[in-house]
DNA sequence: CCATATTGTAAAACAAACTTTACATTCTAA
DNA sequence: TTAGAATGTAAAGTTTGTTTTACAATATGG
């Protein structure tokens, strides 16, 4: 699975900790999902999702190995 | 978190098992979330909603809780 | 009513998410 | 150019998702 996350944060000028903090997770959480080192729960990908006013679809998307 | 999918099941005449060979997980994958026993993995939303074809927001709702 | 499909659970085992701590690297602004 | 902020990553540990197996309870169609 893909996502935009790094690019949304950008676009916000968000830093990875500012992004955490928002949505009540460590830094690290937010890194690994960027480096694709591992995949959110759906509570998390909705809470991202509402932080950018985007819907979950538009900030992750399937891939064919999924 | 909340969800719809027995709603969304029921509307489209599939069982638990139907739906579970679908998204390739198993049955109890799909009861236990239908139960609110865990949150599923984004993936598994993402190809839930894409079973129903709607939105993982219709399908999932985040609670005060979360 | 009877057979069969569907659903609800539960336990054990394994996989994956997430936290905390820690440190090295890269960016950025003064 | 240097200090501080932001990022990348890693290891160990905890929690949670998911599978498999198994069985009981409930629904449904003939």
């Amino acid at each position: 699975m893909k996502n935009r996350l790094k690019v949304e944060r950008a676009e916000q000028s968000l830093s990875q900790a500012d992004l955490a903090d928002r949505i009540g997770v460590s830094r690290q959480t937010i890194n690994s999902i960027e480096a694709g080192r591992y995949v959110p729960s759906t509570i998390l990908a909705l809470k991202l999702a509402q932080v950018f006013g985007k819907p979950v679809e538009y900030i992750f998307m399937l891939e064919e190995t999924d």
